[in-house]
DNA sequence: TTGTCTTAGAGGTCTGACCTTTTGGAGGAC
DNA sequence: GTCCTCCAAAAGGTCAGACCTCTAAGACAA
């Protein structure tokens, strides 16, 4: 029982300033000392404390910012200095744009991803959506019906309409990674989208199955909707041009 | 058709340096410029070329390292410097243990969120888990099974044959988020686990839970695995204390 | 062959100065 | 008294430069 095992060298993690900055500003979080509009104190006094340089602290919070944690704000008064915050979105969204850019998450899984994540929503708005959230999607409906919509404009409606169910679901965190991954692919779709030839039958056939599916909605049919959904993005992933991966051709 | 529409009058976001080389970066990597194991220009000559200061590349590189694309080495030679990376979790898993903790998700949506997914991971394993896969899932089970197992242990066995099943089910970007919620979880349930009375019981319990899901993926059958895989995620988060919040009570 | 020294290149850190924005108060003009 | 102008303070934003530390690789010695 004694030596059975080969001692293990893991290679030791040397943890830089910034580092242990966002640790300690982790672990206020964590032991609920900071909550969501708390103000930090100012960068000096922070490196002061910590025991680190300005850059270190300054760093950390350009992290923590990225991740929609905290908010800078310049100036003086009391809305100037760093907060902490509540914006997961945007930070959500760059990571999957680029990691999607990068390949490192293929097209095929992203589109199922959607799949799952939105036929829950769909399912649940049909039971859950209150008045606002079904104000929501028709808007969005009907600005994808104006007419002399640009292909963007049209294509910026299409994403609010799927967020905003992803919403009437009733589940942040869903709704979350849903707008995360609708805006990471904003750009590959629009240049996608440019690239097609019969737009007009497209965009109509788009119309249809939103209509469709804020139907099955308006009418509590949670499967129909979730089926209309999947239907829905299946096949727009298959109609649009295979450059759908985002990243120009190699060579 | 001339003037239906008041002005109105956005602010202007104003552009600070880091973020200007974040979307240099960001640009490179989407013109397909920039892939996975590419070197970026050390520090100083990135600045040089982008007229910023050395402390606003290393903002940004920060940033995108945070978010696991980047990735920087110290020392000299070909593995020295920073390169593009593909480590999508552990940005994403801070990122979703840090809204986690301050609520901006709540605990239901979260474990809501896992069910949509990790239902749809455990369907498709039945039918694609690889040889290799099902090895991974068996060894997190034997991990559980080993006497005299601490609580923490028996949890890292847990989340792994969660996240293995999520492999297994072939959706990287899934099993990334399933793996990204998990690890947010990972102290919450700590601190829940350590609270727990009856600690041999529930460990059983959830040692039958995965072996029933286990069963039914080798048996192929995923309607079952998927069922059995909700079952045991909200029978588990019932049964953990209500500090499962993550934050210590406030006032 | 093996160990030690040195050097160069890269990231890591710190310091201190200065810029810019914003608020709010002090003081004058009316 | 009211309004305007000006100014100081506070905070983040930026920069330049020095120095530290780590690592690879070559030179050289044992």
């Amino acid at each position: 029982m004694s030596s059975n095992q080969t001692p293990d060298w893991q290679p030791l993690k040397r943890s830089r300033a910034h580092e242990m900055v966002i640790d300690a500003i982790e672990e206020q979080i964590m032991a609920g000392l900071l909550r969501v509009g708390d103000p930090l104190p100012p960068e000096r006094e922070l490196a002061a404390r910590l025991q680190v340089s300005r850059a270190g602290v300054r760093e950390a919070v350009r992290v923590l910012e990225s991740d929609g944690i905290l908010r800078s704000q310049r100036g003086a008064g009391p809305e100037a200095g760093t907060f902490v915050s509540a914006l997961p979105r945007q930070g959500l969204t760059r990571l999957l744009r680029l990691h999607v850019a990068l390949a490192n998450f293929p097209m095929t899984d992203v589109v199922d991803a959607r799949v799952v994540l939105e036929r829950s929503s769909a399912e649940r708005a049909a039971s859950n959506a209150s008045t606002a959230a079904r104000a929501e999607m028709r808007a969005a409906l009907a600005r994808m019906d104006a007419p002399e919509v640009s292909r963007e404009a049209f294509n910026d409606a299409d994403t609010d309409f799927h967020i905003a169910i992803a919403e009437a679901g009733g589940n942040e965190l869903v709704a979350s990674l849903t707008a995360a991954i609708r805006g990471a692919l904003r750009i590959p779709i629009q240049q996608a989208v440019r690239a097609v030839e019969h737009w007009d039958s497209l965009a109509d056939r788009l119309r249809q199955d939103h209509r469709g599916i804020l139907d099955a909605i308006e009418a509590g049919d949670g499967p129909t909707a979730a089926r209309l959904t999947e239907e829905h993005i299946r096949r727009s992933a298959t109609d649009l041009p295979a450059g759908f991966g985002g990243v120009t051709e190699p060579t």
